[in-house]
DNA sequence: TTGTACGCGTTATCAT
DNA sequence: ATGATAACGCGTACAA
């Protein structure tokens, strides 16, 4: 073959690992292997490969390896979480987790009531080969979903509220054990009238916080009455409108607590239209540390979710034996926190 | 050869192209063809392949595909913006413009102030050859990032409140006049001592909403005065700590405008604090309508920024050539509207 | 420990 | 209008 015009007119194209070998005086072979952090490699030549590989400014191409590994470095986040706040806290985690290394991230939403959930899903995995996904609560409940990563090769981490997977494919938080402190504060703080509004139906996050809300209550000898439970999801509407059923009752309750944020603000809103004051007439707490809880009047007294700090392990679940061969030390629970602001006060006495 | 076994043994492997070309008695290349909607061709060929495409189920692989081309199919959202509901906006209208085409989504955040960030973006788009990135303001006010991805053969479309490029890459709001119109509101509402919390330096946004707000004021014959203009930085802690200083001023304003809403909702909060009344003791306008607008009492009055129509847009515009062939027709301007609600109201009289 | 030869699935070149 | 063949850049048997 004559010989190709690689040096001039090929200055603005990138340097290829052939480039590499050749001034390096090895093969391509070798080259990966330094790339690939091989064990069985002598030091010298290693050294030597890598002064080429910074003198030529080298990196890998990353589609040549993905179409050669059949597998893309790509780490995608798959969610149907509504809250804004929440997701992006989500992303940052991962993005931190992410940062310089070769993955980047690609978000996919999804439709949690689509019948077409697990077929599109399976097509996106399988077009685009990724390295793994992160889902998030509540589609991380999904158990089709985790077996369908299984299915498909893909690897897989699930944040949620509680253990619903082996450790290697979960990172969780403690809810049950957070919101029944969060109550237990209300009932010291002399509350013995509690409401609760839920979140949806078949959100494992709603059943944990109510279970824990129940702990306390039965813990301190109350009475867990039903129509002091009130449903909603996890919307600021529904808060509003949960809010109003519990107000309406007689006796009136002295606090509530709520099982997110967003609800939480709207029993603020809901009290405020009424003309109730938090927290002289009624304490509330919530559920997420979500920036909406420090922004409202009065501040909101909530439940920090660490859930930056949940992403950014699931992400280093995913990527570590790559990015940090050997490094499977990813905490698999991260507890959640009371953070005490000022939407809790004692019941007025002449309520109680 | 010796046939190859794709019976049983290879049910689970995808079908490639090679497939497709044997079972329909063609080329590659003509399947190829096919795909890329190549227009010299026989549409018998044409038919016999896409038939034989929908029996195997047959997807091109993404990997191959951008590893040929040295492009990839995905379209990067790169962003310095620290307000998550604009920023999952953006991503949901973007998502909104793929959906249904190859293109995935790949985001990534930079630090506006840090002196790598052109070698980082360049790094970053030239490993990973997108297809296309969509710049959000502010980082898209940065006209050297724009030139970057010129030089790296990069498609872009800017977002932000003024034509800062021309319009195959830009998609703009045209936040001077809905400001305009706010404050004229004010001053049609009665209001004639009225404050101004701004957004930061260098923020063409911040800019643009300034000189709306200016235009209004002179259009009424009103007086500019410079004590009335707080400087904030688009945060909630700088909107209170602004609305305090506007709120110590004797005489003291009657309504103020906030260049975004999460400064507006200081104002609100700042107020409850020193328990002045909005709307009654103070009226108050913001901007963008995100959801914490709708969310805090009063609701907000504010200018609904069409954030995700521009995003859809911008998207559009990068990916519309490939889709839809010969569909450049994507709005480069997209019309900001105020919405109002309770946190206007004529001054008091005595206050007057 | 290192190198040779080939495969990954697609597009591009240049024939016919 | 269609096809043979060579890229694209990297990883991996298997040989040395």
């Amino acid at each position: 073959m004559a010989d190709k015009d690689q040096g001039a007119s090929a200055r603005a194209a990138k340097p290829t690992i052939n480039d590499v070998a050749r001034l390096a005086g090895v093969s391509k072979k070798t080259v990966s292997r330094v790339i690939n952090r091989s064990p069985l490699l002598n030091d010298e030549t290693r050294e030597r490969v890598e002064a080429v590989i910074r003198q030529l400014g080298y990196v890998p191409n990353p589609q040549a390896r993905a179409l050669a590994l059949g597998r893309n470095f790509l780490v995608g986040l798959i969610h149907d979480n509504p809250n804004a706040q929440m997701v992006l806290n989500v992303q940052h985690g991962i993005l931190e987790a992410l940062a310089g290394t070769d993955f980047e991230m690609v978000v996919r939403p999804v439709d949690r009531n689509s019948s077409m959930l697990l077929d599109d899903v399976r097509a996106f995995l399988e077009r685009q080969r990724l390295f793994g996904v992160v889902l998030l609560p509540p589609i991380s409940e999904n158990d089709a979903l985790a077996r369908l990563c299984d299915e498909v090769g893909c690897r897989y981490v699930r944040m949620g509220s509680a253990q619903l997977d082996s450790s290697e494919h979960m990172v969780a938080s403690n809810d049950r054990e957070a919101v029944r402190e969060a109550t237990a504060y209300l009932i010291q703080s002399g509350h013995r009238l509690i409401g609760l509004i839920e979140g949806p139906d078949g959100f494992r996050s709603a059943r944990e916080r109510r279970l824990g809300f129940e702990d306390a209550i039965k813990a301190a000898g109350l009475k867990l009455a039903r129509s002091l439970i009130a449903g909603g999801n996890y919307t600021f509407e529904t808060g509003v409108t949960a809010a109003n059923r519990l107000l309406d009752l007689s006796p009136r309750p002295t606090a509530i607590f709520a099982s997110n944020d967003e609800m939480a603000a709207g029993i603020v809103f809901a009290a405020r239209e009424r003309g109730i004051s938090v927290p002289d007439d009624l304490s509330v707490i919530g559920f997420d540390d979500t920036p909406i809880a420090a922004h409202i009047w009065p501040p909101l007294t909530t439940v920090r979710w660490p859930i930056v700090s949940m992403a950014r392990s699931a992400a280093r679940k995913l990527v570590g034996d790559v990015v940090l061969p050997g490094d499977d030390s990813q905490p698999s629970m991260l507890p959640s926190m009371l953070v005490k602001r000022g939407s809790v006060a004692p019941p007025k006495p002449e309520v109680a």
